[in-house]
DNA sequence: ATAGGGTTAG
C-alpha cells in the first residue's frame, strides 16, 4: 500500500511526522520484511537528521517516534545512540514503552537497567512496572516497584500503583491474602481513592480463584465515590471469569449510564460462557436503544453467530456492519472481517469466506489462519495447502492447524513431513501440534517416532497437557504398546473422558478386555460420564474378548443409566458382536427394536454374521438390502458379489460385478508386511491391475533398499505375492477389521484373538494383524501397514523418519 | 512519557 500523497505545502516536520506515523501503523499491522522496514526507517532517519529536526526543542515528539520504529526493527544498536545524545527521562521512557509495545521486553529491561540511577525518575519505573505487567510477569514489576519505594527521591504514584496491582495479577496462584495486603499497602499510602487504582484493584480481586474475594472487588466497587464505565465492565468481566453470568447480568443491570464497553463486556462474556442466544439478544437490545455498536460488538457477537450456528442471525449482522461500516478504519474493521471469515467457514459457505478474504485491504495473521482453517474444516486440503505455502507470514498456530488438518484429512505422512520442516526452520511446536504429530505417528504404526516424540514432550514441558496425553495414548493404543498407554495414563495430572476413552480402547484393543471392561466401571465409579464413544469403545472390548452378555448389558444401561440413546454404529456393533457369536437371530430381533431404518452398516453387520456361521439365505436376504442401498458404502460391491456366490446366486454376482465394472470402481493399491524373525514378507493388496500398482513395486524396493542402507534388517528379502490367488482380478483390501471380517478372509472363532493377540504388537490398523493372524500364532510378530504409499513418491522417501 | 477493561484463528 503506497502512502497517501502529501500536501507540497506542508512543513518538513509535519510530512515526517505523518511519515513516522504511517510507517508504525503499517508495520503493526502488516510486519513488513525486516530489511525493508529498516531501509524505509533510515530513510526517515536520513531525512530528520538534514533537516535539523532531530533532539529539536521544537518538535521532541519526531525524535520519540523515530526511537519507537527503531525499537520495532531488527536494529538494536541505533535506539542506544540515538538515546545517548538525547539520555531525557522523556526518551528513556519512551524507549521502554516502544519496546514494551514491542514485545521485546529483554530490550526493554537492561536498557532500562543501563539508565544511571540519578537519571530515572517515577515515571520510568511506572513505565517497566507496566511493561513487566503487561508481559504477565509479576515478580520482576514487584520489584521495579519496590526499588521505587526505597528510593530516598522517589515516591509511587497512581500510576505505580496501578501497574503494580495489574501485575500482581498475572501472579500464578494468586492468594486471597496477597490482595488483602496489598489493598491495606494501597489505602496506608492515600491511592485508595484514585479511580484506576480502584479499578484495577477490583481486577485484582477477580483474578484470585479464592471465592469469598468477589465480595471484596464488590466492596470496593460500592465504596468508590465516582465510578466510571471501567469500573463497571471490570466487574462485570470479573463476575463471568468467576462463571457467574448471572451476577454479571445484574451488575451489567444496574449501570444508569449506558456506556458501550460495558455492553460489549457483557455480550463477549454471554460468548465466554457459550451463552449464545443471550449474547444475540443483548445486541439486539443495543441496536433497538441506537446506542452504536462498535468493532468489539460486531465481533463479539458475529463469533456467538458462528459458535451457536446462527447462520441467518450472522448475515443480518453482517448486513449492518456493511451499513456502517464507512464508519470503521481498515484497523477497526480487521477483528470484524476475521469474525465474518470464521462466520462464513463454519456456515460451509466457504466460498463467500474467501470472498470476504480477498476484499480485506487489511490482513493478519488471524486473517490467515481463519482462512486456512477455514479451508481445512470444509475439505479444501488442496486449497489450504496452496494458501499455507502463500501466507507472507506464520504463527505457531499456522503450522498447527496445517498439521492436525493433514492428520484429520488422512495425510498422515504429509503432517509429519510438515512437522520436520517446522522444526527445520525453528518454531517451536505448542502441545496441540505435538498432539497432531503424534496423532499422526498413530495412523501409521510409527511407534519408534512416536515415542521420541514423546521424549520431546517431556523435554518441553508439555506433559501435563490433555491434548498431547490424549494424543499419546491414542497413538500407543493403536500401535499395540499398551505399557507405554498405561504409564500415560497414570502419569496423566488431568485425564478426561476423552483419556478413559483412549485407555479403554487400547486395552479392549489389545487383549486385555476384562481389564478395559474393569476401567470402564472404574470411570464410572469416579464420577465421569460415558459418552457415546465410551460406549463405541466397550463394545469394541467385549467385541474383542468374546463377552457378549457383557456387551448387551452395557448396551441396555447405555439408554437406561446414562441416556444416551444408541446411535447406528451401536446397534452395528452389537449386532457384529451377536453374529460372531453365532446369535445371528437374536441380532435379527435386536434390529427389529431399532428406532429407525437399517443402515448400509447394520445390513453389513449382519452379512458378517451371516459368512460367519455359513449362513447363505439370510446372507442373501442382507445382501438384497444392501444391494438397495449400494454406492452408500466402501466395500459394500466386492461383498455383495462374494455373498451371492457362496449362496449360489451366480447371476446377481454377476450383476454386482458388472456394476462394478460400469461404475469404474478400483480398489486402491497398498501393501502390508509382515516381519518373522528377520524376513518380512511384503503383500500386495487391491487391485493389481491398477494404473498404480507398479508404484507399489517401486516403493517396495526403495523401502527395501533404504532399509538395507539403515542395517535394519540383515537379510531382507521381498516376496510379492497376491493375498487371493484365486481371484485374479480384485484381491481383498479391507479398511477395517469389521470389513476384513465380512469378506470371509478371517473365519475365527469369537474370542481366538485374544490368545493371538497377546504375542502381537500391532501397528496400523488392527486388520492387517487380523489377516495375519492364522499365520502367525504363538511367534512374536510385528506386522506394519502402510496406506496411501503414493505419497512417498519418487526420491522423496522419507520414511526412514517414520520407524 | 507511564495506568485499569472489552475482540478474532484451534
Amino acid at each position: 500500500m503506497p502512502p497517501p500523497p502529501l500536501h507540497a505545502a506542508a512543513s518538513l516536520p509535519y510530512q515526517c511526522s505523518v511519515l513516522l506515523r504511517q510507517l508504525a501503523a503499517r508495520h503493526s499491522h502488516v510486519p513488513a520484511s525486516p530489511c525493508s522496514f529498516l531501509r524505509a526507517l533510515r530513510r526517515l532517519h536520513a531525512r530528520l537528521l538534514t533537516g535539523a529536526l532531530l533532539h529539536n526543542p521544537s518538535h521532541p515528539h519526531l525524535t520519540l517516534r523515530l526511537l519507537h520504529l527503531y525499537t520495532l526493527s531488527p536494529d538494536l544498536a541505533t535506539p542506544a545512540i540515538l538515546f545517548r545524545s538525547d539520555p531525557s527521562p522523556i526518551a528513556a521512557t519512551s524507549l521502554v514503552s516502544a519496546y514494551a509495545v514491542a514485545g521485546r521486553l529483554p530490550d526493554a529491561a537492561s536498557f532500562f537497567d543501563s539508565v544511571p540511577l540519578p537519571r530515572r525518575d517515577t515515571v520510568l519505573h511506572n513505565a517497566m512496572i507496566s511493561a513487566f505487567a503487561r508481559a504477565s510477569l509479576a515478580a520482576p514489576a514487584v520489584s521495579v516497584f519496590r526499588s521505587l519505594l526505597c528510593s530516598d527521591s522517589l515516591r509511587p504514584d497512581d500510576y505505580s500503583f496501578t501497574g503494580l496491582l495489574s501485575a500482581v495479577g498475572h501472579m500464578h496462584n494468586l492468594a486471597a491474602s496477597h490482595c488483602t495486603q496489598l489493598h491495606g499497602a494501597v489505602l496506608k499510602l492515600g491511592a485508595g481513592a484514585v479511580l484506576s487504582v480502584s479499578n484495577a484493584l477490583i481486577a485484582l480481586y477477580m483474578k484470585c480463584d479464592a471465592p469469598e474475594v468477589t465480595r471484596d472487588a464488590r466492596k470496593v466497587l460500592d465504596e468508590m465515590p465516582v465510578k466510571d464505565e471501567l469500573s463497571w465492565t471490570t466487574i462485570v468481566v470479573g463476575y463471568v471469569r468467576k462463571g457467574d453470568v448471572h451476577a454479571a447480568r445484574s451488575a451489567f443491570e444496574e449501570v444508569d449510564a449506558e456506556f458501550d464497553v460495558v455492553w460489549n463486556a457483557m455480550i463477549s462474556g454471554y460468548v465466554q460462557s457459550g451463552m449464545c442466544a443471550e449474547a444475540f439478544e443483548l445486541f439486539r437490545r443495543m441496536v433497538s436503544k441506537r446506542i452504536p455498536p462498535d468493532e468489539f460488538t460486531f465481533t463479539s457477537v458475529l463469533s456467538a453467530c458462528a459458535n451457536a450456528g446462527f447462520f441467518l442471525h450472522g448475515k443480518s449482522v453482517h448486513g449492518q456492519f456493511i451499513r456502517l461500516q464507512p464508519d470503521f478504519v481498515p484497523e477497526a474493521a480487521l477483528p470484524v472481517n476475521n469474525a465474518l471469515v470464521t462466520l462464513y467457514s463454519k456456515s460451509g459457505k466457504i466460498s463467500v469466506a474467501a470472498r470476504i478474504f480477498d476484499s480485506m485491504t487489511l490482513k493478519d495473521v488471524v486473517s490467515w489462519n481463519t482462512i486456512l482453517s477455514g479451508y481445512i474444516e470444509s475439505g479444501c486440503l488442496d486449497n489450504a495447502a496452496r494458501l499455507f505455502k502463500e501466507m507472507p507470514y506464520k504463527s505457531e498456530l499456522s503450522w498447527m492447524v496445517m498439521v492436525s488438518g493433514y492428520v484429520h484429512g488422512g495425510l498422515a505422512e504429509d503432517a509429519l513431513k510438515l512437522f520436520n520442516q517446522m522444526r527445520s526452520e525453528d518454531v517451536k511446536p505448542c502441545d496441540y501440534t505435538y498432539a497432531g504429530a503424534i496423532a499422526a505417528c498413530g495412523e501409521l504404526g510409527a511407534l519408534r517416532h512416536g515415542k521420541q516424540l514423546h521424549a520431546h514432550i517431556v523435554r518441553c514441558g508439555f506433559e501435563a497437557s490433555n491434548s498431547a496425553g490424549n494424543a499419546l495414548l491414542t497413538m500407543y493404543g493403536k500401535c499395540g504398546a499398551v505399557k507405554d498407554a498405561r504409564l500415560v495414563f497414570l502419569v496423566m495430572p488431568n485425564v478426561d473422558s476423552v483419556s478413559w476413552n483412549a485407555m479403554i480402547a487400547a486395552l479392549g484393543q489389545h487383549g486385555h478386555g476384562r481389564e478395559a471392561l474393569d476401567l470402564f466401571d472404574q470411570m464410572v465409579a469416579e464420577g465421569i460420564d460415558p459418552d457415546r464413544i465410551s460406549f463405541l469403545t466397550i463394545l469394541a472390548a467385549c467385541n474383542h474378548a468374546g463377552l457378549v452378555d457383557e456387551g448387551f448389558q452395557y448396551f441396555e444401561s447405555m439408554k437406561r443409566d446414562f441416556g444416551i440413546r444408541p446411535g447406528e454404529d451401536h446397534y452395528a456393533r452389537m449386532i457384529d458382536l451377536l453374529g460372531r457369536a453365532g446369535r445371528i437371530g437374536e441380532a435379527m430381533d435386536l434390529i427389529k427394536t431399532m428406532p429407525f431404518e437399517p443402515t448400509p452398516a447394520i445390513w453389513e453387520a449382519i452379512l458378517s454374521g451371516c459368512r460367519i456361521n455359513g449362513d447363505t439365505e439370510l446372507g442373501a436376504y442382507a445382501a438384497d438390502q444392501l444391494f438397495e442401498m449400494i454406492p452408500q458404502h466402501d466395500g459394500t460391491y466386492i461383498l455383495l458379489s462374494n455373498t451371492y456366490s457362496a449362496a449360489g446366486r451366480w447371476v446377481d454376482a454377476a450383476r454386482v460385478r458388472k456394476l462394478m465394472r460400469d461404475r469404474g470402481v478400483k480398489k486402491e493399491p497398498g501393501c502390508s508386511w509382515i516381519e518373522v524373525g528377520n524376513k518380512i514378507h511384503v503383500f500386495l493388496v487391491g487391485d493389481t491391475k491398477h494404473p498404480e500398482a507398479h508404484e507399489v513395486y517401486r516403493f517396495l524396493e526403495m523401502v527395501g533398499a533404504k532399509m538395507r542402507k539403515l542395517g535394519y534388517i540383515p537379510d531382507t528379502k521381498f516376496v510379492l505375492q497376491d493375498m487371493a490367488p484365486h481371484q485374479k482380478e480384485y484381491v481383498l483390501f479391507a479398511h477395517s477389521e469389521k470389513l476384513a471380517v465380512s469378506f470371509g478372509l478371517l473365519k475365527l472363532p469369537l474370542g481366538a484373538t485374544v490368545t493371538v493377540l497377546k504375542n502381537l504388537r500391532i501397528c496400523g490398523d488392527c486388520h492387517t494383524a487380523m489377516m495375519f493372524m492364522s499365520l502367525a500364532v504363538g511367534r512374536e510378530i510385528v506386522v506394519r501397514d502402510v496406506k496411501r504409499f503414493h505419497h512417498f513418491k519418487d526420491g522423496e522417501c522419507s520414511c526412514g523418519n517414520y520407524w
